[in-house]
DNA sequence: CCTTGACCCTCACGTACCGTCATGGTTTAG
DNA sequence: CTAAACCATGACGGTACGTGAGGGTCAAGG
């Protein structure tokens, strides 16, 4: 299957003279022409896009757009949650702007009056590549980095077994706790799904309490990975329920 | 007192050169030049960088930010409401975006595959001005528009003295309250809190409850916030944190 | 007194990321 | 068979600055 630049420009919400640029740049090359000199986009293309995008939504330029996206020691879980790292620290400066402004509307019913770095200092350029360098400099090459790139690109099929028996299991005890009639806030079952939670951390990427929720919430909300927990448990019944109710206890236990 | 240019690029975070280019569009003009040539800005041209840097931020074009910010109908407490609302959405977008990278990593770990729409559709041009447009159409011209911007900007002299008369009745309450030994999560304290809270929404902005818990913080971690509620409530002992404590129980139970 | 370095000034050209025609072929609906 | 709706490739324009070039200003030190 494969899209044309009309297609894709409207599920991408971008216009068609900018995916024309892209190609152009080299930074997302059709996979194939047609024989009527159409671009064809293929299902790869698109996920480099949705890279492309979320870059740039960041503030990234082009170039180095592409610099990160062919950089060929990072693979795709590693640019999810780079991706992850920076939009939590977008938010988390959006929030501090956001903050200010309110400080700021108070400050004027009180008659208060700031100090102009006060009214200022959050709202500079809040460029990426900045903080980015940091986190090269504080990362770079050093072991922390490293070592988190190196946990899922370099996982032998030995260690992919051992997940995946791990994980088996853990769906096995769900099951089996769920067939118990055991209650989905009791503390076993809690205590099933901070093992999921520290599964997940442990094999690919690090999962605070609320993004567990939501991944809960993804188990229920989303047949595809509703059907897939239901595979991993031996087609128990719920399962998907029953672990967004113990992740939810969990996650209102550690809180 | 008036600011050089580096100066005012160290306060805010942005080259001198842009400065100097909001300077040539009329987009910041400093208020005098010194005999040497050299630009001095005011604590209002401070003020005005504020909102500039603010809109930019969001993603308006300079002009656009020229045109919002020259509006003779918009006066400083409408700016502050309408970067409040515009940081708000843009949180709440960036939040989806979030969320999609959280469930295209779990589609990893399980082997499923998402649809192209899926993986795309958040990541489009957050351009503001669609949604501004938007805005413009749902709000533009009629009532809610302009009773909002009414609210603050046409107040007579009396309305303000109502206000303040109304404010000062807070505080006395407040202060008696506190003065009585009156736990600060007792249902009175509270009533009086959420007496606040709307207070605050009748004449001023709306504050929803998590921002009235960051009033609260920030009336006790800012001096100046702290000495002008204590005399407002007459010189009452730690009024602040009194509040503080009331109105965080009253966010609490109305979460 | 004179220099050095850190500021400031004004042109002026360059660059990234597309928007916007202009011109023309292709495909699909009626 | 024709109009509308796509696709293509140039090519020029526009914004928001970056980046010198060339040259004054000012405080501190030798």
């Amino acid at each position: 299957m494969t899209y044309t630049v009309g297609q894709v420009a409207k599920l991408a919400g971008v216009t068609v003279r900018a995916l024309r640029h892209y190609d152009d740049l080299g930074l997302l090359r059709p996979d194939v022409r047609l024989k009527n000199g159409y671009r064809g986009y293929s299902v790869d293309d698109i996920e480099r896009l949705q890279r492309i995008l979320c870059y740039r939504q960041l503030g990234f330029p082009l170039d180095a757009v592409k610099a990160i996206i062919d950089d060929p020691r990072t693979d795709p879980n590693e640019h999810l949650r780079r991706q992850h790292a920076l939009l939590s620290d977008r938010i988390k400066t959006l929030r501090r702007m956001l903050s200010t402004v309110e400080t700021l509307m108070e400050a004027r019913t009180m008659g208060i009056t700031l100090e102009p770095h006060e009214m200022l200092e959050v709202f500079g350029d809040q460029d990426p590549l900045a903080h980015h360098a940091e986190a090269e400099q504080r990362w770079g090459g050093t072991d922390a980095w490293a070592e988190s790139h190196r946990r899922t690109s370099s996982y032998t099929k030995d260690d992919w077994k051992r997940m995946r028996a791990e994980f088996a299991a853990l769906m096995a005890n769900f099951a089996a706790a769920s067939a118990e009639g055991l209650a989905p806030d009791s503390p076993r079952a809690m205590d099933l799904a901070e093992e999921h939670r520290r599964h997940l951390e442990r094999w690919f990427y690090p999962c605070a309490y609320p993004m567990h929720r939501g991944l809960g919430d993804l188990y229920v909300n989303d047949p595809r990975f509703t059907a897939n927990l239901a595979k991993a448990a031996l087609q128990a019944p719920n399962i998907a329920t029953y672990m967004r109710a113990a992740i939810h206890a969990n996650a209102d236990r550690n809180a």
